[in-house]
DNA sequence: TTGATTCGGGATCGATCGTTCCCTAATCGG
DNA sequence: CCGATTAGGGAACGATCGATCCCGAATCAA
């Protein structure tokens, strides 16, 4: 009833994510939001609360999309060598700005917040899960065709990986080279090789 | 000449790190500081100039003791498997509170700031550089001593097990199991063994 | 001891923070 | 068309931010 709304929550929720990612939870005001997003102080306040409420529908939005893609990576990767690789650089490396790389939304919001808000550990730690379960698939799969080599474990090989792409994210966000992350990818993955020379 | 400081400049940096790795640079505020620090808002001033100013000292420190320390961890490491699994553990884990895991500062600083600060940017990747030194160092010993599967570069480890040291230390502030964390470096490492079964 | 100088504590500055409130415009059901 | 209700813009709130200033206390050289 009444007037409706002139924007659409879950889009704005989207486009908070690029500010958040960027400067933190911290870093971003509400204002900052408000320029960025078009919309009044008010508008904000009456569709999500408060900037927290605003954030953890952030962090939810991208568990959902991006988190969720990124888990489908994996899942449709090519059991071989260069087709994980592929997808870890894909992961990676996805559209970042070289100028200002934004980093993992879940990432960054671990290495800025830590433990102190459980609400948001709860959310970093189910986007960390989606990226092992997708990895966990393409493993076992690379495991059964013979590309791993056969002594190795699988849940071994994904910790290994799950813990290299925070590494590598955190690293694009530092501003390395995205050559070096993609030359860094092929050579940790090839001593789990089968076929290693 | 006049009335001398009656605290310890350097010390109080050292103080200050403690506080801005837990909270971040945004996150933290001067009273934070003068409260931690035990020192007059005016004293830190006149000291440090400025807020920023004090991060870069904080950050300066930091790379003078424990980045070093972590280079010369690995610099005395044993060249062996388990010597390398032990420095890296030792690294990682290091002091860490379990209800309040501090972190890397260069690394939790590299997540919350990007490439927004050129003055930040050359500290943190400086401090990444000693313990890509110490890395190189051990991983040269393991090579030449025959531990390391002698097919692998050796500069290819070394770019892996950095890598992975900012994910560890990620999981570590995120709250991950200090057992599960130790089990994770001994599954990375053991790949690049040439005895591996 | 004296005069110059710097220290430390605390009040205070303007700016910005997250948030609330008020008011008008717009859209609903009837 | 009309009364109820909500959206949106913007002023304003108290709190806190980083930073400055003032002043009495302390320590120097002479």
């Amino acid at each position: 009833m009444a007037r409706p709304r002139t924007f659409d929550t879950e889009s704005a929720v989207a486009a908070s994510i690029d500010v958040f990612r960027r400067r933190g939870y911290r870093g971003t005001s509400i204002r900052d939001l408000s320029t960025h997003l078009g919309l009044s102080l008010s508008s904000m306040y009456r569709a999500y609360g408060d900037k927290h409420g605003l954030f953890l529908r952030a962090l939810d939005h991208y568990r959902h999309t991006e988190s969720t893609q990124g888990c489908e990576l994996f899942l449709e990767s090519e059991a071989t060598v260069d087709g994980l690789c592929r997808s870890l650089a894909a992961m990676v490396l996805a559209e970042e700005d070289p100028d200002d790389p934004a980093g993992c939304f879940a990432i960054n919001t671990a290495a800025e917040l830590g433990r102190t808000d459980a609400s948001v550990v709860e959310r970093t730690e189910a986007a960390f899960g989606l990226t092992r379960a997708g990895l966990r698939d393409v493993a076992q799969r690379l495991h059964e065709n013979g590309t791993l080599r056969p002594d190795c474990e699988v849940d071994a090989f994904v910790d290994t990986l799950f813990t290299l792409i925070l590494g590598w994210r955190l690293r694009v966000r530092s501003g390395h080279d995205p050559a070096a992350i993609r030359a860094s990818i092929v050579a940790a993955v090839i001593p789990w090789s089968a076929q290693a020379t």
